[in-house]
DNA sequence: GTCTATAACCTGATAGAC
DNA sequence: GTCTATCAGGTTATAGAC
């Protein structure tokens, strides 16, 4: 171990303690009923300095979200491109799929990605012009590009059924990294744990076997008409 | 129309206005992050009148869930009471789903639940004590049942995958009633609108055809395993 | 049942000493 | 960069007149 010596009054990394702070509390209450209190009590520094790292309340909770949103959909990014890369014909529903979920999954135990699931997820059902307005330039351009991915696995469907299977599947994604109440009182009731290393492996084959049977469906004829 | 003459000083139903707005505020923005005092300027009543009527800003939270959510639980059970009185063999998958599901889809057009829906959809996401013991008398009971209902439509399948097809699904259900930020945003990128009417048949297809994947698959050898 | 007034406290943000 | 002190305003909840 090296030692390095530092002085006892700078403490390491003030603008971290923050972030990862208000990460927890945001995660756990949501970032209106979380105050600036609250955070820097957590995190041991002083209420000042959250604004003078940072500019406002809105901006923190923006730092949160992008210090690790960005690294996970750059991870998305390039397993996509590789997989588009590698295939020639139609890509396989699954390997698309894996390019979106699996950063989120893996990193989530291997790395530091701490509380930020359960943020993001928060986020994704919370309207409001804040949201959409910080999650639009990271969030927009990647779904069309996954949008094009989907429709190279499923060149027979509907596109516009791709879009409802993609943003039904997105729900159970985002109601997985939630871990919310719902999550207890079943698992409660019926005896059944988290069990993590199979959950996203779960989660891939519930959402493309979802939508192929909603692109087919409505392919049947009178199978969407009902 | 009936001219019914009512003192002007007692205006109709000043529990039923708070209700009222309650609802719309707590959907729209969360429980915590809405003030008594929006709620009462929003319902033209007075602040004091929220004490009195209900005794704490929790306890009108949870009347406010409960006012809808037990007659929908009451509709769900009462058709799958007819449901599983009606069959012999196995039941109907989507038949065991429209049971939860169309009566919040078509009470919502047809009745009034107003922002109910989107309410609901913001609990169930949401972790902590309160969340839990208020959802948990309504909605425990109601899952075991229709656990049993979901067994005896996938009479082969390992009652663990399920139980995460139905969390999946849930997941699915939840965030198109909360029709939250990311809607909006996957809609504006592919010109895609709302289409309430076919909504509720896509969301049973996908829920459907994703849980019957997710227990074939587990049958499957080496299929879960990965 | 409905109102006003108020108690006791928490909020985000900032000014200015060190 | 970090602290204290403070501003101006919001919060739930209640006491008491009408």
């Amino acid at each position: 171990m090296s030692q390095t010596f530092e002085p006892v009054t700078s403490r390491p990394d003030t603008k971290e303690r923050i972030l990862d702070a208000a990460e927890k509390l945001f995660a756990d209450h949501g970032v209106t009923a979380t105050s600036l209190r609250q955070i820097t009590a957590a995190a041991g520094v002083n209420l000042a300095a959250v604004n003078y790292h940072f500019q406002s309340k809105d901006a923190l909770a923006a730092a949160v979200l992008r210090r690790k949103l960005e690294p996970i959909n750059e991870e998305r990014l390039r397993r996509l491109d590789e997989l588009e890369a590698s295939a020639a014909g139609p890509l396989e529903l699954e390997a698309v799929l894996d390019c979106f979920v699996q950063p989120v999954f893996e990193a989530r135990y291997r790395k530091g990605l701490g509380h930020f699931p359960r943020f993001m997820a928060r986020l994704s059902i919370e309207p409001g012009e804040w949201v959409a307005s910080v999650l639009q330039p990271s969030l927009g351009p990647l779904l069309v590009r996954f949008f094009g991915a989907f429709q190279r696995a499923l060149p027979q469907a509907d596109p516009q059924e791709i879009f409802w299977g993609i943003f039904f599947g997105v729900g159970s994604f985002v109601h997985t990294l939630a871990h919310p109440t719902l999550f207890t009182l079943m698992a409660r009731t019926h005896g059944i744990r988290p069990d993590d290393e199979r959950v996203a492996h779960r989660l891939v084959c519930f959402f493309a076997a979802g939508l192929r049977g909603l692109t087919e469906d409505a392919r049947t004829p009178g199978g969407n008409g009902q």
